[in-house]
DNA sequence: AGTCGAGTTCTTTTT
DNA sequence: GAACTCGACT
C-alpha cells in the first residue's frame, strides 16, 4: 500500500481499531486504498463518521495533515468536520485545508492572485452588493435595459451570469438551456456580461463565483502554482458530492490530477441545482477517475424503520426512477409511525405544535432535540411570533442574518474601503450614509478622489479631504464630512499598521458611533453587535483574512437572544438542516405551492422538491410529525390549500392521523 | 439630476 | 419585511 510513508512527519494520534467502531460498509470506505473513489453513503448511514475516520486512517497512515484537503459545501459543514477530527485524532482543526470552496479558492488567490489579475488587497462582494454592482453597471451601460417590464432585474441577471459561470457553459448556451424565457436578450446581455467582469477586476473586487473561476483559471494557466497544490494536496475529500456544479467538479478534478480523490455524497440528496449542482458528477466521476473504487453505505442508525419505510417511498415516487440507491435499512427498532397533523391555519400550527413541544419536554425531551423544518424562511413567521409570546426559547438558523443587518454591513463597507480603496460599492454605502448623497453622488465623489490621488500621488483617502473634493460635497453632507474621511483615515491607517480588532475598534469608536446613535432607536443592541465583531476580529491576524471571512460566513446567525448552546427549539430551513440530525423533526406547511414551492413547479424543479422532501424526513431520529395547514392566507383573503402532492403520494398504512383538538383561538 | 418619502407588491433555497 | 415605483422637493 502506498501511503507515502516516506513524506511520514509521524503525527502522533491516538491509536484506534477501526474494524471495532465501524461496520463493514464504513470500514471498507475509510480503509480504502489511496485512489479515486467514490462513496454513496445514504441519509443516517454516517457519512461524516466515515469522513472523519477516513482523516484519521490516512494520519495514521503517516499522512501529514497538511496534505489533506478537505472540501465541504456549507461552513457549517466544515466546522462540523473539523471538530469531529479533531476530537477523534486529537490533531486540532486549523493544521488541516478544510472549508468551503470558496474559503478554498480565497485563501490560495490570495497568495497566488497575481497571474490571473488579482492583487493581494482585494476585497469581496457579498450577494446585496454584487446585484446593486450589477444593477449600476447595467444603467450606465444600457440605461433602457430595466425599463421594460419583462426584463430581468439586477438580481435575476446575475443569476443568469452565474448559473452559466457555475455550470461551465458559455452565456448563450446557459441561457438557452436555463432561462429560455429571455434568450432574445442574449445580444444585450453579454456585453452587460463582459462589462461586468471587467469593472469588478478594475475596483480589485469579486464575487462568490470569481472565488471559483479566478482559481480554477489560476490552476489551468499557471502550471507552476497548480503542481504546487497538486503534489501538496496529496489526498482530496469532498463532501456532500451530490452538491458540487461542474466548476466545483473542474477544481477538484485539477487539483487532484493524482486521482486520489474520495467523494462521498448521496445523489437522493441532491438539493443545490438552482446554484449549477450537477447531478451527473457523482454519475459520471468513475467515468472522470478510471479505476474509481465506489462504496455503498446504506444501514441507517439514525431513524425508526418507521420514519425509513415512509423515507423509503418517498424515493420510490421518484420520476424517473433514477440514481444509486433503492433502500435504507433500518438498524434500530420499531416505534410510533409518523404522524400527519392537519390544522385550519398556520396559526393553529403553531399552536399545534407548541402544544405537542410541551408534550414531548415533560416525556423528558430537550427543547434543543426538536426542530422545526420548513421551505422558506417567511413559513416560520408565525411560528416565531406565538413562541416569543410565550417565551419558549427558539434558535433560528435562518431569517435576519448577523452578517446581513444594516449597521454591520456599514461598518464592514467602511472596513472595506479603508483596506481596497478602488472598492466603489464600499464607498457608496459609506458616503452614502450622509444627508443627500445617494449612489450617484458617492459614486461621482469617488471618481474624482480617484484622479486627484493619482494627480498628486497621494493616497485616495487623502484626496477625499482635498479642498477641490470636499468643495463637491452635497451642502447638506458638507457637516459631517470631515468627521467621517478622518474616521476612514484613521481606520485606514490602522489597517496597514496594526491588528484587525484594533481596527475594528477604531472604526466602531469613529464616526459611525454618532452616526449609530442619531439613526437608530436601539442604538445600544446595535453598538453591542459591533463590539462583538471586535472580538471576532481578535481570531485574525490579517485584515483581509478577516474581511473574506465576514462576507464568506454570512449564514452566521445573528444569536443575540440565544446562545449556541442553550436548550432552545430550533427552527430551521430544510437547506440548512441538511446533514443534522434531531430526535423529533417538524416539518410544517407542507401544502401545495409551499412544499412543493409554487415556483419550483412551475419551473420543472419538482423533483429537486421531492429530494428535498426526502432531506426533511430523513432528519428525523425518533418522531416525525408531517403538519399542513388548509387555509393560508399571504396578503388579503385567505385561500385554500391542498396537502401536499408529496403527502397524497404516501399509502396511509405508513402514517398516523393525529386529530387536533380545536382550542379557542383568542 | 438626484435624493427622499409614501405607497404598493410579492416573498426560495446559500457561498 | 424588503424592494420597487412614483411624485415631490432640493
Amino acid at each position: 500500500m502506498d501511503f507515502d510513508l516516506a513524506r511520514s512527519s509521524a503525527t502522533d494520534i491516538p491509536p484506534m481499531d477501526f474494524k471495532a467502531e465501524l461496520n463493514e460498509e464504513q470500514y471498507e470506505a475509510v480503509t480504502a486504498e489511496p485512489g479515486p473513489a467514490l462513496v454513496l453513503a445514504g441519509a443516517g448511514s454516517g457519512k461524516t463518521r466515515t469522513l472523519t475516520y477516513r482523516v484519521a486512517y490516512l494520519l495514521s497512515k503517516g499522512v501529514a495533515p497538511n496534505e489533506i484537503l478537505l472540501l465541504t459545501f456549507t461552513n457549517k459543514a466544515a466546522r462540523e468536520m473539523l471538530h469531529r477530527v479533531e476530537e477523534l485524532t486529537g490533531v486540532p482543526g486549523r493544521r488541516f485545508w478544510g472549508g468551503t470552496f470558496h474559503h478554498v479558492g480565497h485563501r490560495i488567490l490570495r497568495i497566488h492572485g497575481e497571474p490571473v489579475g488579482l492583487k493581494s488587497g482585494f476585497t469581496i462582494l457579498d450577494q446585496s452588493d454584487a446585484e446593486s454592482f450589477l444593477g449600476d453597471l447595467v444603467k450606465e451601460r444600457d440605461p433602457t435595459f430595466f425599463k421594460e417590464k419583462t426584463h430581468p432585474r439586477a438580481r435575476q441577471l446575475g443569476e443568469i451570469f452565474s448559473m452559466s459561470r457555475n455550470t461551465c457553459h458559455p452565456l448563450e448556451e446557459s441561457i438557452r438551456r436555463f432561462h429560455p424565457q429571455h434568450e432574445e436578450l442574449t445580444g444585450r446581455m453579454l456585453p452587460l456580461f463582459e462589462a461586468y467582469m471587467e469593472r469588478k477586476l478594475k475596483q480589485q473586487v469579486v464575487d462568490y463565483d470569481d472565488l471559483l473561476e479566478y482559481l480554477l483559471k489560476l490552476l489551468r494557466e499557471d502550471a507552476e502554482t497548480a503542481r504546487h497544490y497538486q503534489e501538496r494536496f496529496r489526498h482530496l475529500l469532498v463532501d456532500e458530492y451530490q452538491d458540487t456544479n461542474t466548476l466545483q467538479a473542474n477544481i477538484v478534478d485539477t487539483i487532484g490530477v493524482h486521482h486520489r480523490i474520495m467523494a462521498v455524497g448521496d445523489d437522493a440528496q441532491c438539493i443545490y441545482s438552482w446554484r449549477g449542482a450537477n447531478y451527473d458528477n457523482i454519475v459520471t466521476f468513475p467515468d472522470r477517475h478510471p479505476g474509481a473504487a465506489v462504496y455503498k453505505i446504506e444501514t441507517n442508525y439514525r431513524s425508526t424503520p418507521e420514519i425509513l419505510d415512509l423515507a423509503n417511498r418517498v424515493l420510490v415516487n421518484q420520476v424517473p426512477a433514477s440514481g444509486f440507491f433503492k433502500e435504507l435499512r433500518a438498524f434500530r427498532g420499531h416505534r410510533a409511525r409518523p404522524y400527519m397533523v392537519q390544522t385550519m391555519d398556520s396559526r393553529e400550527q403553531a399552536q399545534f405544535l407548541i402544544k405537542r413541544i410541551e408534550g414531548l419536554t415533560s416525556e423528558g425531551y430537550n427543547l434543543s432535540d426538536i426542530a422545526v423544518l420548513y421551505r422558506a424562511h417567511f413559513q416560520a413567521m408565525e411560528l416565531q411570533m406565538e413562541l416569543a409570546r410565550l417565551s419558549i426559547p427558539f434558535q433560528i438558523t435562518s431569517g435576519v442574518r448577523f452578517f446581513e443587518q444594516a449597521h454591520v454591513r456599514d461598518l464592514v463597507a467602511q472596513l472595506r474601503f479603508a483596506y481596497n480603496p478602488n472598492d466603489l460599492t464600499a464607498f457608496q454605502r459609506t458616503a452614502g450614509l450622509l444627508p443627500k448623497v445617494g449612489p450617484k453622488t458617492a459614486s461621482k465623489l469617488h471618481q474624482h478622489a480617484l484622479e486627484i490621488a493619482r494627480d498628486r500621488n497621494i493616497s485616495v483617502v487623502d484626496a477625499l479631504q482635498s479642498e477641490k473634493l470636499v468643495s463637491k460635497v452635497p451642502k447638506a453632507a458638507a457637516d459631517e464630512w470631515p468627521s467621517l474621511v478622518q474616521s476612514l483615515k484613521d481606520v485606514a491607517e490602522s489597517c496597514r499598521a496594526g491588528a484587525p480588532s484594533a481596527t475594528v475598534q477604531l472604526a466602531v469608536a469613529g464616526w459611525y458611533e454618532d452616526y449609530l446613535r442619531g439613526a437608530y432607536s436601539n442604538f445600544h443592541a446595535r453598538q453591542e453587535d459591533l463590539r462583538s465583531l471586535v472580538g471576532f476580529a481578535g481570531r485574525f491576524e490579517d485584515m483581509q483574512d478577516m474581511l473574506a471571512q465576514l462576507v464568506l460566513l454570512n449564514s452566521e446567525t445573528s444569536d443575540r437572544s440565544v446562545d449556541p448552546d442553550a436548550d432552545a427549539l430550533r427552527l430551521t430551513t430544510v437547506h440548512q438542516a441538511k446533514g443534522l440530525e434531531f430526535p423529533v423533526v417538524f416539518v410544517i406547511g407542507l401544502a401545495e405551492n409551499l412544499f412543493p414551492l409554487r415556483r419550483a413547479v412551475e419551473e420543472n424543479n419538482l423533483e429537486e422538491e421531492r429530494r428535498l422532501f426526502y432531506v426533511s424526513v430523513t432528519r428525523a431520529k425518533d418522531e416525525l410529525y408531517l403538519c399542513f395547514p388548509t387555509i393560508g392566507r399571504s396578503n388579503g383573503p385567505a385561500l385554500s390549500l391542498k396537502p401536499s402532492r408529496f403527502l397524497q403520494d404516501l399509502p396511509t398504512h405508513l402514517y398516523e392521523s393525529l386529530r387536533i383538538q380545536r382550542e379557542r383561538v383568542w
